[in-house]
RNA sequence: GGUCGCAUAGCUCAGCUGGGAGAGCACCUGCCUUACAAGCAGGGGGUCAUAGGUUCGAGCCCUAUUGCGACCACCA
């Protein structure tokens, strides 16, 4: 057995460890081919930059979950992978090259382009799993997987095909939201919305062949260039009288209906509203209900167009202020009310985003969305907590169609082809060679690509090989959690499980556990503009990974934010090192002991039955606790067992027997505090995988590695030596206590006379020396009777009396009033349980195990009155 | 406007299907006791946001209120 260092090193450790498991093949499937299959996808983290805090939590739980299971015999897959991410990654690749070489991406073309974005993915696809293994995760590397290799873009070729096939893919010329930064079209998700400060302008618009005029209000003056129509509600009794007739366009001096329509707000603003239908969904919807034409006004960086006549060329801003200042001029300005509105921005790049229409493809949701609100009604689908499944039948229920085209570069090209003759468009995973219309045999592919959201709606079943059908997919779909923050609910969960019920005819995983954001030590939101974010790297190189993950874990529920203290990862360490010094007194007193022995009950002290038990009821509730996905919970049991139970309690109990000259008693022992301690490297491992890992190798270098060693069971339970060991404890603590108030040092050993009540001798039979080590005494002597002693301590158990004589004068009083302070907490409890026992609905209606539990604790109060009165009379 | 969450010790948070509140850090006292001072022992500290209700019994269930937070919607 090699020694441990006194104070635990993760770096010396941590990166040695991973090389033997991964080396060793430990993180692959094929590792158990017998246990049944268990599957986790680790949700690609986006190729645009590092792992920050937020990865390594989901990374963390995600390890401690297959880490268990893979103890637990399941055959289980973590596989890994990263997305392209395509309008983040394309954004900053393009500020990259702005910055280095002073170009935009026309210059530099859509081939060079994408070189340069394939070697950006190189570059990060690595960095990330690099992280991703400092931090412990044990997931098959050899199936790791990106979102833009060959395999995934055929799967993302045939689900297209798929839906296309059955109409559920279209293009269309709709309303769509359009960044005009990174000049693409976004879904309805990918918007963004932000409170501002903003006007409502009343605007006159005169009314054809009349001196009177029809008051608009408007936030955005600027589209008004666009607008085709005024529209007003058709219960609205004031403008009953114009419904029908025409107004006057200021500036473009067109001429437009007056309509009616329920859409309109007859409390809002003056009840008039201008109706722009290229420049406003809710315009767009009145437009085709009234079949107005349709005005588009601006171009793709949101400059007004040519159809702007004198502001054309202006930006949106610009043109705002040309707009308000010339109807001002005109009179036409009748007045201007701050107000405070919600503007769209692009999630990427939070610029303003326009609505506006365009000819984009579309995936048609309603059919798609119905299966996938049953599977989470009916259960197939569970969300961890529960509650999360209300967000997601509210987006599923009112949800719209799916605008999948982007005007970008870098991504899944969209699998259509037009003839460059005929102009003859053609869906088909490849180019066609000839033109079924006219023959032509030149097509040109669709310069968009796909939302970077279809390929990740694949990725449960993308990453195992479909549409082949593959030995992978057979064995790992569906898989069966899937670990993630909720921000993504939408974008992500919510498009793989009709994905998934779609395309494989079932649902993706069966679990969807939420974990929380992780903010920094004042609550906020980590972010780059503050500069809070905490870098998981640092922290490994300070503290190792496996504090870092405990501080990650504890005091954390599902579902709820955490927060990022440095009180926690400095508690997370002293941990680590607290196991480290366990083992290592543990493995200075195997000396000469064989691993193999087996300790048999008859040797057992009821010490040895009662950690045994502990250590039993301690599995049990952690095993249940991950299963239930408590993981927070499970860690803070394993923590307080390991320290206040197993160290400090059971290795000073242990220390008189593993010190001894009788062999078989130190046999014992040291089975037990041997045993016992493995079993809580296992169930730490799961949590600190690389301490409990390289601890379990020093004790037994040939052992196969901890990381596939099987899951701890209960080891029997002795209720009796349980309840011996409390009044031991209880004992030694009452003593410390009298001390301490008596102000008698450490130092000062005194004897200890032990009167044990009738019945109760066994409690003490081998234990004599744990006083003299726990309680500082130099002597234990038993006596049949109680002895009132002059100068001593006395204390006072519901199974024994002790007297501590001591030869300096101790405070008589001092020692009475903390007798009485004793007593009379006792007889507080005595009153509440006899209450309780003499309410007859209590007896009547309380479950009988409830009942004999408060009337045992009667009893044990009684009898302990009893004795402290007899012996303070 | 709608939905959801949170409110527990000085701070940050746990608290399983209701049976008389826990942890870490901080604080006070005493200890270099041969695994560990990143430690050991002892201790103080909470009307579980407020008001009702259900129940033999409520931190936990129900209703309302207050404060904080998140998400969705978008009325120009």
């Amino acid at each position: 057995m090699k020694q441990l260092n006194k104070t635990y090193n993760p770096k010396e450790t941590e990166s040695k460890i991973y090389n033997m498991w991964e080396e060793g093949g430990y993180f692959k499937p094929e590792k158990n081919n017998e246990g049944k299959p268990f599957t986790i996808m680790m949700p690609p983290p986006n190729i645009t930059g590092q792992l920050h805090i937020g990865h390594a939590l989901n990374l963390t739980v995600q390890d401690v979950l297959i880490r268990f299971k893979r103890m637990n015999g399941y055959k289980t897959l973590w596989l890994p992978g990263e997305d392209h991410a395509s309008i983040a990654t394309e954004v900053k690749i393009i500020n990259k090259i702005f910055e280095e070489e002073h170009k935009t991406k026309q210059e530099i073309g859509r081939e060079e382009f994408l070189k340069r974005a394939w070697d950006w993915t190189a570059f990060y696809r690595k960095r990330i799993a690099q992280q991703a293994r400092k931090l412990g995760a044990s997931c098959d590397w050899d199936r790791e997987r990106f979102t833009m290799d060959k395999g995934l873009a055929d799967a993302v070729n045939k689900a297209f095909l798929n839906l296309y096939n059955k109409k559920l893919i279209y293009k269309a010329n709709r309303i769509i939201n359009w960044c005009p930064e990174c000049k693409t079209a976004l879904s309805d998700a990918e918007v963004e919305y932000e409170e501002q400060n903003g006007n409502l302008w009343h605007i006159k618009y005169p009314i054809k062949d009349s001196d009177k005029f029809v008051i608009v209000a408007t936030t955005r003056p600027e589209t008004m260039l666009g607008d085709s129509a005024v529209a007003v509600n058709p219960n609205d009794e004031r403008y009953s009288d114009i419904i029908g007739k025409t107004a006057v366009l200021p500036l473009v001096n067109r001429e437009i209906p007056i309509i009616a329509d329920e859409y309109v707000d007859m409390e809002f603003g003056t009840g008039c509203v201008k109706i722009t239908p290229c420049h406003d969904p809710n315009d767009f919807e009145v437009g085709l209900r009234h079949n107005l034409a349709q005005y588009k006004v601006m171009n793709d960086d949101a400059s007004i167009n040519e159809l702007g006549g004198k502001y054309s060329g202006l930006t949106r801003e610009k043109a705002r202020a040309a707009i308000i200042k010339d109807l001002d001029d005109l009179g036409l300005l009748e007045k201007t009310q701050p107000h405070i509105h919600n503007v769209g921005t692009c999630y990427r790049c939070h610029t303003s985003v326009e609505p506006i229409t365009s000819v984009q493809w579309f995936v048609k949701m309603q059919p798609l969305a119905i299966p996938a609100i049953e599977a989470v009604k009916n259960g197939s689908v569970k969300f961890v907590p529960d509650r999360f499944k209300k967000i997601y039948f509210n987006w599923m229920e009112n949800i719209k169609d799916w605008c999948i085209s982007r005007q970008l570069w870098w991504g899944h090209r969209i699998p259509a082809y037009y003839c460059c003759e005929c102009g003859e468009m053609v869906v088909a995973s490849t180019m066609p060679s000839k033109c079924s219309k006219c023959g032509c045999t030149e097509f040109k592919q669709d310069e968009d690509v796909l939302d970077t959201w279809f390929s990740s709606a694949l990725w449960p079943f993308s990453t195992l090989g479909w549409p082949e059908e593959t030995d992978d997919f057979k064995e790992f779909y569906p898989n069966n959690v899937l670990v993630t923050a909720p921000d993504i609910i939408f974008f992500w969960v919510a498009r793989m499980i009709f994905s998934g019920i779609e395309h494989c005819k079932d649902i993706p995983f069966t679990h969807v556990f939420i974990h929380g954001l992780v903010r920094d030590d004042l609550g906020r939101k980590m972010s780059k503009s503050l500069g809070n974010g905490v870098d998981p790297l640092e922290v490994i190189d300070n503290y190792g990974a496996d504090a870092l993950r405990f501080a990650l874990l504890t005091g954390s529920s599902a579902g709820n934010d955490t927060r990022w203290q440095l009180d926690k990862i400095n508690s997370a360490r002293n941990f680590a090192n607290k196991i480290n010094n366990a083992a290592r007194f543990i493995l200075m007193n195997l000396e000469g002991y064989d691993i193999n022995y087996e300790a048999t009950h008859e040797h057992f002290t009821n010490i040895d039955k009662w950690i045994i038990t502990r250590l039993s009821e301690t599995v049990e509730e952690v095993t249940q606790n991950i299963n239930k996905f408590e993981i927070g919970l499970a860690l803070e049991k394993i923590y307080n067992f390991t320290w206040s139970e197993f160290c400090d309690w059971y290795i000073e109990f242990s220390k008189t027997r593993l010190y001894s000259d009788d062999e078989q008693a130190k046999k014992t022992a040291q089975w037990t505090i041997y045993n016992v301690f493995v079993s809580i490297l296992k169930l730490l491992h799961p949590f600190m995988p690389f301490i409990t890992e390289d601890i379990y190798l020093h004790f037994n270098e040939k052992a196969s590695p901890l990381i596939i060693s099987k899951w701890p069971e209960s080891m029997g339970k002795f209720p009796a030596e349980k309840v011996q060991v409390s009044e031991i404890t209880d004992a030694i603590r009452a003593i410390r206590n009298a001390r301490a108030k008596m102000n008698i040092p450490p130092s000062k050993k005194a004897h200890i006379y032990i009167a044990p009540n009738k019945g109760c001798e066994s409690i003490f039979k081998g234990n004599e020396e744990i006083f003299i080590k726990l309680a500082s005494a130099d002597k234990v002597i038993f006596e049949e009777n109680y002895t009132e002693r002059e100068n001593a301590l006395s204390v006072v158990t519901s199974n024994a009396k002790y007297s501590v004589p001591l030869d300096t004068l101790i405070d008589k009083a001092k020692e009475l009033e903390r007798i009485m302070k004793e007593k009379s907490n006792i007889e507080n409890e005595i009153t509440r349980l006899e209450k309780k026992l003499a309410n007859k609905d209590f007896l009547a209606k309380a479950p009988a195990k409830i009942v004999e539990a408060e009337k045992n604790k009667l009893e044990k109060y009684v009898s302990l009155l009893k004795e402290i009165n007899e012996s303070i009379s």
